[in-house]
This record gives structure tokens, C-alpha cells and sequence, in this order.
DNA sequence: CATGAATGAGCCTTCATTCAT
DNA sequence: AATGAATGAAGGCTCATTCAT
């Protein structure tokens, strides 16, 4: 699967494009950056050139890196629910969609890995990050909630949706980063141990 | 009257202590800040000055600021796993047990919050964190299966002892980080949910 | 709904208007914005905007920034003299045309303060204004000369002349610049004294 | 004569010296350059570099440039005052003292010309550097006074002082610069005429 | 062993100027 | 003639690390 943040950079460099375009594309290449050598790895100018750009574009878009992070992670966040949307819509037995939500988490955390890593690391250092983040979480607990309700399955507390959350969050990070392997641990019987916390929920 | 070669007088100040003490003082130091205000908010010459020292020492003792974290975590770690075993010795019913542990853990992310996240982003940008990281985490995941032998809990797949060591993790420092008020959630319940997973586990 | 082609349709604003009006309207601007943040505070793009024109006309009417500071001083020194002519034409007792020059004189450095101080830093560091200056300089000293001459006043040195015009000069400063309250002097006073010095000068 | 922020310069590199010596340096270095290039035309990476150090170092001992600048604007001052002070002790007729005063001040504003300048750009564009300037002012007024009480000449309004003291400073900043010279006027007709106003003020 | 002055690579950011449309 | 997106040199400043004393 691929995101549309991530396409753009495939295409020829331009020479002179819409202002959403650049944009665009910069959002683009800051993502892939950050996710790759992370946060404080990526410079300013290294973005701007890594979009196809001389280094003062950057700052005519955003008015600082912390910016352009926020820009990344809203784009990539909005990504992601869709997904999630879309693999609900598709229907079919409820493990089925269990199975195939966890594909997708995992799938995500492993494609951004180093962006995730860059955000918690900024949701600490950076009020403004935090806020963003936080606003993004309530939302999400929010869609779970109505989801949950759309499909007819049975209430359940915010908190342990909660927890739920975290879970997933937490063990798609470990897979992602390769932490299995370290541990000797089985790939298939976590993902299958999450398949059942997720058709549980779904339930 | 102040002659110019009074200064010439002013004794040095004592530096005593052993080189471990030495040491141990800058650890201490590089915990507190790197914890406080993260990884990369930390100035080195900072360390030793908090410690008491001159800039100096500190590549004295240790090869760079990566190496002084590493030994600030380290020190963090093994504190961590003693309170573990402290808490499992003193007995009790599973259930009290269980709610000292969780205590223990929401105690522990809610200290050390800081150092956790510049924790999270250096075991993906440094190698050599990584690795260090990787094998503490082994070493909880055994010390996890022996204990649940000693106490005669029944066996279970390392795979879910993981899940579940991630699960008291994130929850851990969704609870440290002040996210349950964010996100309207309510911290006994998050709590007692928390000690129902560990009294099951230790079942 | 909205088409993307929609945006094709968009008319780009009518630019009317002469070139000489252009270029004027850019002066005026640049003589504004010099003033009010100074030679380096101003940033070329901003000429443009504040004029109401985008940034690349600028480039259009003047090779750089510099020049299009020769012109606003040249517009400026233009309007001063004739001011200054105007005022003597208008004659009466001696003793009132010195104070209405003076009048003028403070109002001009009250109105341009800004534009005089980069201009005083310019002269310094660029050949170019310094020789325009120096020019301009030399015709205000033939003209004072030419002025007194159709006076009647006596004959005088061309360096008191001088004296005389950088005592009002560095003193019209002073009053614009705010420094007589911050040196708690009493601005009537100082300008009754300019007055009498130029009343002399017109004996 | 040679200030003692000057003299430094000649003296070979230090490998590591005292932090009032460091500080010293810079400060003479950067007058040079402020007083050269002007303040916008010198970078703080230049300051240290001329001054025989390394980039870094300059933050040590400063702020920001604003900062440096100061500090050089307040040596020129301090040794300013000091000279005059000097020519006033060595006493001996009216007129040479107003001689010697004449020749200080030239000698002064050729030598600092470029500080002077910039002095009046920061002035206005700055607010550290305006009050900090303005402070000086009065204190420059005090001394006049004070120094007219202790020859024992007639007493004066501070605001003809003030006047007096504009009127030396822009006469003395166009013999500086050169202005003499393009507008046709003999030097030392020029400085006779301040010879004479400084000698009434003595009276 | 300790000191702390000094190093210098490198990041973030600005802005005068160009040029494709 | 106008537009405004893009350029890129350069400047301010930080900070991990070194080394003379």
C-alpha cells in the first residue's frame, strides 16, 4: 500500500509548481526523512533538497521544522484512519476484519517507525507537539468508540478501549523495530495473539 | 586595598572522592537532566556542572554523551528490577501483590518519564543503544518467566508474557505523561484494570 | 461543488497604470518602509508588496536595493529644498522666516528620521550613496550661499556655512530622535537657540 | 596614540589565556571590524577569527553581536572621556586647551569613524543600543559640566552645551569622513572655527 | 585527576535577487 | 509589464568534544 504522502517523491523534480504542490511534495520528503534518521538526523536544508528544492522554499511553507513535523504527522494520521475505514467497510467476518486491521497497524508502524519514534520523543519535548498529539488521541478513541457502535458490538469502557489502544500501539512498535527478532520471539503468534484481542473487541 | 596577586591565593577547590564516586555523580547528574529536559535538550558541559564537576571530567569517564545515558539507563533498569523482586518478596495475596507491582511500574514511568522517551528515540537512532536496550528487555522477559516458576503461576508463551510486558508499558506512561486527563479517561480505573491483567497473570 | 479547473478561471488583478507611476508608487513605498524599520529592517519583497505590486516588478524598475534608496533620498532632498525656497519666498521680518526654516527643518528630521539614519549609515559603507550624497551636499551649500546673496544678508565663510548647516542638522537629529527628554533638555529652548543662530546667519 | 582596545591585536595568538584577556581580544577585534566593515558588514565568526580564536568562542563571552558591540561602543567611550580628561589636567592657556580639545575629538572620529556610524544606525533600529547610548549622553553632558565648574568659566544653559556638543560631533564626523575635501572646504579654517567655539566655552 | 578555555562542524534561518510563466 | 515561486549564499548561533595547563 502506498499513502499518498509518499508518491510524490517518484515524480521529476519541478521548476516551478503550485504552492500546494510544493508543499506537498516537501511534506512528503520531510516525512520520509524524519522517518528514516529521525527528528534531530534531519536538517532544514536536507528536506528542501531531498524535495527537489534549493533550501529557502522551506521556510515560505512552514514556519519552522517543528512545523513541517506537525504537517507529516497530520498527513500521515489521516492516512492512517482511512485505512482503518476502509478495511471496516469492506465487511466480512468479524476475524477476518480483525485479521486484516492488525495487517494494516502493523503495516504502519512499520512503514513509519522512525516518525513514530520522532513524535513520542517531540510529544515530551514540545508543548505544541503534545497538544497536536493529544487532540489526534481523542479523536481516535472517539472513532473506535463509534465504530464499535456502528458494527453492533457490545459496550465497553472508554478506559479499557484505552488500554486496548496502547496494546496494539505498543506491540506494533516492537514488531516494527524488529524487537522479535531480539527476543525470540514468533512474528505469526503475536499477530495472531492481537487478531483475538482485536475480533474480542470487535465482539 | 586588593593587591592583583591575591587571586594567585585563591586555593583550587577540593575535588575528593574516589573515581567511582566520581563517577557515580555523573550519573546521577546526566539522569536527572537527560530525564527533565530529554536527550538532546541535555548540554554535556551541563552534566558535570550539575555533578559538580568541570566539563573536563566528564570524557574522563565516559567515551561521550551516548555512554553516559547508557549508564544512567542501566542504573534505572537494574533500580526497576530490584523494586520488582523487593515487591514479590514481601508475599501476600496475588491480588495485593499485583497492585503493588502496577504501583510500582505507573511509580517508576511516572519518575523517570523523561529518560523512558529519550530512551525510545536513541534505541532507534543509535545502534549501540539499541543493542544495550535489546538485551535488558531479554533479560526482563526471563526474569518475568521465573519469576511466574517460583511463584507457581501457571505456564505461559513467552509470546504473551511480551504482550503483555508491552501493555503495562505503554499504559504505564500514558499515566506518566498525563495523557488520561487529555483524553477524559479515569486513572483508578485504568489502574485497577492494570492489576486484574498482572493478578491473572500471576494466576 | 468545485471543479479543479476552476482555479484557471481566476483573473489575474488589473495592474494599470505607467511605468513612471509604477516606479513612483515604489518609491513612495520603500521611502515609508526605509523610515519606519530602517535600510536593513526592510526587506525587498516588502517594497513591492507595500506598493501594491508583486515582488519581481521591483527588479523591473531598479537594478537593486540600493538604488531605489538613492531615489527615495533624492525625492526626500527635492522636497526639502523646495520647501526651504518656498518658505523664504514668502518673506516677512527676518527673524520669523529663521523660524519657520527651523520649523521645517525639525519637521523634515522628525518626518524622515529613519530614512536619515540609513542614509548616514550608507554614505559609510557604499561608494555609491556616498557619492550621491556628497553631490546633493554640495548643491545645499551653493544653494545657502545663492540664498543669502539675494537676501542681502553679509558676506560669510563657506565653511561657517557649513558649521552652521551640520549644527542644525545634528540638532534637528537630536530634537526628532527623542534625545532632549531622555537629557531632560528643554526643546523650546533648544529651538529658540536654533532659531537665533539662524536668524544671524540671515543678517 | 593608540587606545588601549587597540594595541591587542599586534600581540601573537593565544593558545589559552585568561577569560578577561579572551574577552578583551574580541572587543578589539570587533571594533576593528565594526569600525572597517561596519556592523552589518561583520559577522561574529569574522570577530573571532581576527581576533586569533575559533567561531565558538565568541559566545562564550557575548550574547549576540549586539552585545560585542556594546561592549566596544563602551571602551571607545570610557577611553574618549579619559583623553579629554587628560588634555584638560595638563592645563596651560585657554586656547591651547581648546586646541588640544579640537585635535582629540578629530583624531577621535577619524579613527572611530566606522564604530561612530554603525553607533548611529543601532541607535535608532535598536533599543538595548539606544538606551545604553542615551545613558552615556547624559553622563557626557554631567562631565561638561562639572569640567566647566572646575576651570571656573561662566556658567551655561545645558541645553547650548548640548547644541556645542552637536555641533563638534557632526563637524567632527564630516572631517572624518572626508566631507571637507568634496565640498570644497579648507580643513583648518574648519577646525579654527571649532578652536574658537570650544575656547568661549572655556571663557 | 581535574580544570575550563577553546575548537569547529553544522544547523536553522533570512533575504536580495532571478526567471519561468 | 507583471507575477510570485524559486534560488542559494551567507549569517547567527549551538554544542559535543578536545587539550593545554
Amino acid at each position: 500500500m502506498t499513502y499518498s504522502f509518499e508518491k510524490e517523491l517518484s515524480v521529476p523534480r519541478p521548476r516551478r509548481g503550485s504552492p500546494t504542490q510544493t508543499r506537498e511534495r516537501l511534506i512528503a520528503a520531510a516525512a520520509q526523512l524524519f522517518n528514516r534518521r529521525g527528528y534531530h538526523g534531519t536538517d532544514s536544508n536536507q528536506i528542501a533538497r531531498e524535495a527537489g528544492y534549493s533550501t529557502g522554499v522551506f521556510y515560505k511553507h512552514f514556519a519552522d521544522k517543528r512545523d513541517i513535523f506537525l504537517a507529516a504527522y497530520e498527513t500521515w494520521v489521516v492516512s492512517e484512519w482511512k485505512g482503518v475505514e476502509e478495511e471496516l467497510s469492506l465487511g466480512g467476518p468479524r476475524r477476518e476484519i480483525a485479521r486484516r486491521l492488525v495487517a494494516l497497524t502493523v503495516d504502519f508502524h512499520t512503514r513509519w517507525k522512525g516518525l513514530r519514534t520522532s513524535l513520542i520523543e517531540l510529544v515530551f519535548a514540545d508543548v505544541k507537539v503534545r497538544r497536536f498529539y493529544r487532540s489526534q488521541r481523542k479523536r481516535q478513541l472517539d472513532l473506535m468508540a463509534r465504530i464499535r457502535g456502528k458494527i453492533g458490538a457490545r459496550h465497553r469502557r472508554r478506559e479499557d478501549d484505552a488500554i486496548h489502544l496502547f496494546t496494539m500501539e505498543r506491540t506494533g512498535d516492537a514488531i516494527a523495530q524488529g524487537e522479535l527478532r531480539d527476543l525470540g520471539l514468533d512474528r505469526e503468534v503475536m499477530i495472531k495473539a492481537l487478531v483475538d484481542k482485536v475480533a474480542e473487541l470487535l465482539a
